[in-house]
RNA sequence: GGAGAGGUGGCCGAGUGGUUUAAGGCGAUGGUCUUGAAAACCAUUGUACGGUUCUCCGUACCGCAGGUUCGAAUCCUGUCCUCUCCGCCA
């Protein structure tokens, strides 16, 4: 979410960098944030002047009434003036009444009852009164912060400005082709031919887009998942395990919800909904917390399942396993100061391509123009690693600061050192890589000639020393 | 899944409708005293939003959401979570 006192502040500077998005509906809806805004702010002090009022009166008469000093005859002609004053909406005069610090004027007198009576259904109606406004600023409370968490995210200065993902700048490749002689094969003949993936049971299981590893295919995948924690642990990470499932607050504090929710599987009966990627698990980790400044930079890593329903993607890639409802990610994740993040996503980018130079395959990196940024990043690169069988530049690693987006719809604060003052930490978040895409990267660069698959050197020792994955 | 007991500030813990404007304690921070430390004493103490603009003021928050009432931490309803016992299970 964005900060509504910047949107206040600098209307005219939040709109010239919406307009780098590539999104008008986010744009259209700055100009209706900014009336409701206007009108909560007046509508909410003048509200809050009449509660306090109301609080003052009742608490003066609460105490009027007990008194144990006072003849009843007193009580009765104050409460009698209180609530004259009180209709005449003089709040002071009667607020004076009750508490005793104006004498009575001469020649009040009055029934107890009727005059407490009296006084009450005042204060009711003042009541009902405060009521009705408080329901009117809730209103437009609830209708300001919905179309806030509609909003995406600004782009950092230093991202280039194009409109669309066909601009993404590429880096160099980088690591080497490996010689092949002879005509790759894209891993959806490798697979099958060795037994290691069978698409077949997989959608007999549960439909297109669904897959089984077998032998091989599913060793390999563990030893993928145990390098890259191993690798993240090395870089200071701390492991995570979390619950695959989760309340849906998260999908909003991770930005998810509102805008992508049909991109996520929800569980039947319970407003819970499965993992698209750990981020949003961990993004919401310290959810309603304040952080000490000592302890940041927080550096976590999770390895989890990520399911995701690819419905904006029907009819695209689908051949093989790159894009599936299922699959496994390691996932880096930084909470950091402001004054720190763009410093830490240039490290964590640059961990994500070191696991693919361990892996020796070649890749790339990208930078994200303004138009291709998404809803939650302010700037992100994107790592791909070739893959001659299918041709193709493999997306296996994105990462992102969200800046202070995800940790204010979260309600996640800190401490800066030595004040009491809370301030909003930057989140960093960063594949460290994603399975099936790395797997097929590996089975199209280290394909041979018959059909076997060398296993990249560092994958070895968690594969009992084995060093080729064969038909046999 | 069944039965019972609970949920109050950073922590412990009082609080059965209006002197509670959440007592008291612990912790933390600042100060006094001290060569230094401890002890003692004094002061301060959360979050969000709004107003004001660097200092205050106001409103809300006692798990959460509704309700009753002039007024709710307190009464009512629902819900979530925790603990104990039983059942089931890896």
């Amino acid at each position: 979410m964005l900060d509504i006192a910047l949107i206040r502040e600098k209307p005219d500077w939040v709109k010239a960098q919406m307009e780098k998005l590539n999104d008008d509906a986010a744009l259209q809806r700055i100009d209706r944030i900014l009336e409701l805004d206007g009108q909560r702010r007046t509508r909410r002090t003048r509200i809050e002047t009449a509660q306090a009022a109301r609080n003052k009166l009742n608490r003066a008469m609460g105490k009027l009434r007990g008194d144990k000093t006072m003849p009843d005859a007193e009580k009765a002609a104050r409460a009698k003036g209180a609530g004259a004053a009180v209709s005449a909406s003089d709040y002071d005069k009667a607020r004076d009444l009750l508490d005793g610090s104006i004498a009575l004027e001469i020649g009040d007198d009055a029934d107890f009852n009727a005059s407490f009576g009296e006084l009450i259904k005042e204060l009711r109606l003042m009541g009902d009164k405060i009521a009705d406004g408080f329901d009117r600023v809730e209103a437009i409370e609830k209708e300001l912060r919905e179309l806030m968490l509609w909003l995406p995210n600004l782009p950092h200065p230093s991202v280039p400005v194009f409109a669309g993902e066909e601009h993404n700048l590429a880096g160099e490749m980088r690591g080497a082709l490996r010689e092949i002689d002879f005509e790759p094969k894209p891993h959806w003949e490798l697979g099958p031919a060795l037994g290691i993936i069978d698409f077949e049971r997989g959608v007999k299981l549960a439909g297109s887009r669904y897959y089984v590893l077998k032998g091989w295919g599913a060793r390999l995948q563990r030893a993928l998942i145990s390098f890259f924690l191993d690798q993240a642990r090395a870089n200071g990470y701390s492991e995570l395990y979390t619950p695959y499932i989760v309340h849906s607050e998260m999908l909003y504090g991770s930005a998810q919800f509102p805008k992508f929710q049909d991109t996520v599987y929800g569980v039947a009966e319970e407003d819970k909904y499965l993992l698209p990627t750990a981020e949003v698990a961990i993004t919401n980790l310290h959810r309603d917390e304040i952080l000490e400044e000592a302890d940041l930079p927080l550096n976590y890593v999770a390895h989890t399942p990520c399911f995701r329903s690819e419905k904006a993607s029907a009819g695209r890639d689908v051949r093989g396993i790159k894009r599936v409802h299922q699959f496994e990610k390691v996932e880096m994740y930084k909470f950091t100061t402001p004054e720190t993040s763009y410093a830490e996503l240039e490290i964590m980018t640059q961990q994500a391509e070191d696991i693919c130079a361990l892996l020796e395959i070649p890749y790339r990196r990208l930078e994200i123009v303004t138009g291709d940024l998404g809803f939650s990043a302010a700037k992100k690169y994107d790592i791909e690693m070739w893959s001659p069988g299918c041709a193709e530049w493999l997306e296996v690693s994105s990462c992102s600061n969200t800046e202070a987006f995800q940790a204010r719809r979260a309600m996640l604060r800190y401490y800066p050192s030595g004040s009491r003052k809370t301030r909003y930490p930057h989140t960093l978040n960063g594949s460290g890589l994603a399975t099936p895409r790395v797997m097929i990267a590996i089975m199209e660069n280290y394909q041979r000639a018959d059909g076997s698959i060398v296993i990249p050197e560092v994958l070895r020792s968690y594969l009992g020393g084995a060093d080729v994955i064969d038909a046999g």
